[in-house]
DNA sequence: ACCTATTTTTAGTTTTGTCTAAATTTATAT
DNA sequence: ATATAAATTTAGACAAAACTAAAAATAGGT
């Protein structure tokens, strides 16, 4: 298993490859900054391993062999976040590249040590959930803050978008995982939306609230 | 600078190009378990970039640029095997194979801060001196067991070899870096040794000896 | 149904790092 | 000094993973 057949199978597995569902190749070469072309021979060369269906012109979808190695790429790649942030202070939007590279170490013995090391932890610093070592993947009960209803209130679980930008702007408002977030008033114009969180009130945009995943309260 | 520049630049600096020695392409193959050929195409790559001197039929030494480079790689090889064995209980036959992996990891804030999660170690699990980020690399007051002369004393400070093998059989007869050992005795017909260690006495070959580094006592 | 625009694939090329086989240079031994 | 052996380089080829440009298939709109 080569480095880039590992990120072509995680890529498709992000885009919804796991489910089933038919991936175009363009999709996959824009989410991976290549060309389609580049695409096509891959998923060629993916389909002769047995890690993913293809179909001329329709697409690709992962077989049950291929969502396995992508769901131990996504357990390592989330596993050495943990690791980064709780063990040598990196910040959430530092972690991301790092994990990219550490994400293609061979060895299981080393990333079973260093979830004993972490104590097993259920999601990643950006609340995403980390596959278990046998391939089951928690789902949690969460939705889009930008979908909440207003007067209800919840936790902040996770992100959507963990680029850098987005997560530097989270911090300087105080926003983090764990925080309560209650929707006080929802701008018709906008979207934009007037919340509550961890007592004090704020503004945010629906950019914002449409990358946030917060999980209802009873 | 790619993985294969880098394990070419390591496998020099550890054959002595680095103190201006001309190492040959042969020797360089053989190490790397390549050809000469392959290695003649990297040395004149890593000309072009500065980072070797290579003079054709004669051989390539580092340049300062080149053994700045290759010092950094085995700060992070070293580094690695420390962080494997002391915080995810790794033995010290073990690391090896995934720190050459990990010293190719590019982030040097990750580095640097394992560094200091181990509290900045002087050597690695072999005994072997790990450069400082700014390149100065330890030479340590040590000789080779074989060379001791009977009835001189010193500690353990180092392996010569590393392999897994010989150092299982370390570690099945007691012998470990900070062991105190002796020279009782020396048979002239196969240069084996009898040594006390630890107390205790032990018959070892003349080809354990050659591969340990002792340090003597005052 | 047909034309057009878009998507996808094919064919041929590039780069990196390797190899084999042949040619060349250096070293060695009489 | 010269023949021979050993080491080294050159030339040409290959595999992986990418690209460009052209061809082919699909999808949409009328």
């Amino acid at each position: 298993m080569t480095r880039s057949e590992e990120n072509y199978l995680k890529t498709i597995f992000h885009l919804g490859g796991g489910n089933a569902q038919s991936i175009t190749t363009n999709a996959i070469a824009e989410q991976m900054e290549t060309k389609p072309s580049s695409v096509t021979d891959m998923a060629k060369k993916l389909a002769d391993k047995g890690l993913v269906n293809y179909v001329k012109y329709q697409g690709v979808s992962l077989t049950d062999s291929g969502i396995k190695t992508a769901l131990s790429i996504i357990r390592k790649h989330r596993l050495w976040e943990v690791f980064l942030v709780k063990k040598l202070d990196f910040t959430w939007d530092e972690v991301h590249e790092v994990a990219e590279q550490l994400e293609h170490i061979k060895s299981e013995k080393l990333i079973d040590k260093i979830d004993e090391l972490l104590e097993f932890p259920k999601y990643d610093p950006h609340g995403d959930p980390i596959p278990t070592k046998d391939g089951k993947f928690m789902e949690r009960d969460e939705q889009l803050l930008s979908e909440m209803p207003v007067n209800t209130q919840g936790v902040c679980v996770g992100v959507k978008d963990s680029s850098a930008p987005f997560l530097k702007f989270l911090d300087k408002n105080n926003i983090a995982l764990g925080h309560t977030i209650k929707v006080l008033e929802k701008e018709d114009f906008d979207q934009s939306l007037h919340i509550e969180l961890q007592g004090k009130e704020l503004r945010i945009s629906h950019q914002i609230a449409a990358n946030l995943y917060v999980k209802k309260n009873d």
